[in-house]
DNA sequence: GAAAGTTATGCAGTATACTGATCAATAACC
DNA sequence: GGTTATTGATCAGTATACTGCATAACTTTC
């Protein structure tokens, strides 16, 4: 680490690039930028492309549960859900065991899209890490899931894995 | 008639959390929700403390400008001063050799404790790395620092380093 | 020095992401 | 079986983050 003048000292002692908040922010910027260049043909986000590919594994999934397996905030699942609807790729209902849940679905013409968009959001993954080598690469992917169980349990939107 | 499921395909091959993507917006999820905790009691988010410890180096500073060195969307950054004026920790005026600027500078309640926050900016900071041995934290960090710098420009808030 | 181009900002609109409050339906308790 | 507690969803409000358009001020060009 450097060494810092602490008698001049008008900011930080920790140049913003130095924070990991700071690269956080950057690279989740970055990436949602590289799908949306990536996928730009389908008009979907990140988030939505999250959501659809939760929505693929299940038959039907009310929103609480979708919030956790997508590590979504559960308000903002039902402003996803409320446009993937609009846009004809999800349906909605009550469901009928527990009236308060609404449950989401895939249809056919959103199941379609999911599978199709794979290659796209893919594609945007390898063009992310591809500035690393592959075992770097590896060694990002192996931090980066020990940061985020470690700390899982702290934000407003822990995921929890469905049962299969 | 619900185990036909199993054998052909219905969703992406990938699992949410093994996509670069995902644990980003994950780690920036958690990363927020811990600046917020920590720093709780001056009310300030991780983006306006951003954009203090940038104005915090320099006297007066264009939008641009802030917009470029904190890494943030130019319209984003606007919102942000606005907010820090109405609360009394930046000043705004319009510049006077290129009056379509306006500079914004720390007033000496902003700048006060934009040098008593860096504590409780700096334990949100430990807090996040903590689940990770030393000297892992420095190899994430490192990992961070080169896919921001490779993929810097691709994003609308590509950071450029001011002139010190 | 006026037309044309560039730049800094602003504004409208969309999409996350969160807090806190409310409401209705279900579950738990006695 | 009725009171209480919990749960799933919604709504209002705030704060990022971005696109695209508009405007005003500066710069370039001829």
């Amino acid at each position: 680490m450097d060494e810092v003048r602490e008698s001049q000292r008008v900011g930080p002692r920790t140049e913003l690039d130095s924070r990991p908040g700071y690269l956080i922010r950057r690279l989740h910027q970055i990436h949602v930028a590289m799908f949306l260049d990536e996928c730009a043909e389908y008009r979907l986000t990140p988030m939505q492309y999250a959501v659809m590919t939760v929505l693929a594994r299940r038959a039907e999934l009310d929103q609480i549960s979708i919030a956790s397996e997508a590590g979504i905030d559960r308000t903002n699942v039902a402003d996803v859900l409320a446009r993937l609807e609009d846009r004809g790729i999800v349906t909605r209902r009550t469901g009928a065991k527990d009236r308060r849940t609404r449950l989401a679905a895939l249809t056919p013409e959103g199941a379609r899209i999911t599978i199709e968009m794979e290659e796209s959001a893919l594609r945007a993954q390898d063009r992310f890490l591809a500035p690393l080598p592959a075992e770097e690469r590896v060694r990002i992917m192996t931090l980066l899931t020990t940061l985020v169980d470690a700390n899982n349990e702290f934000s407003r939107a822990p995921a929890r894995k469905g049962r299969d």
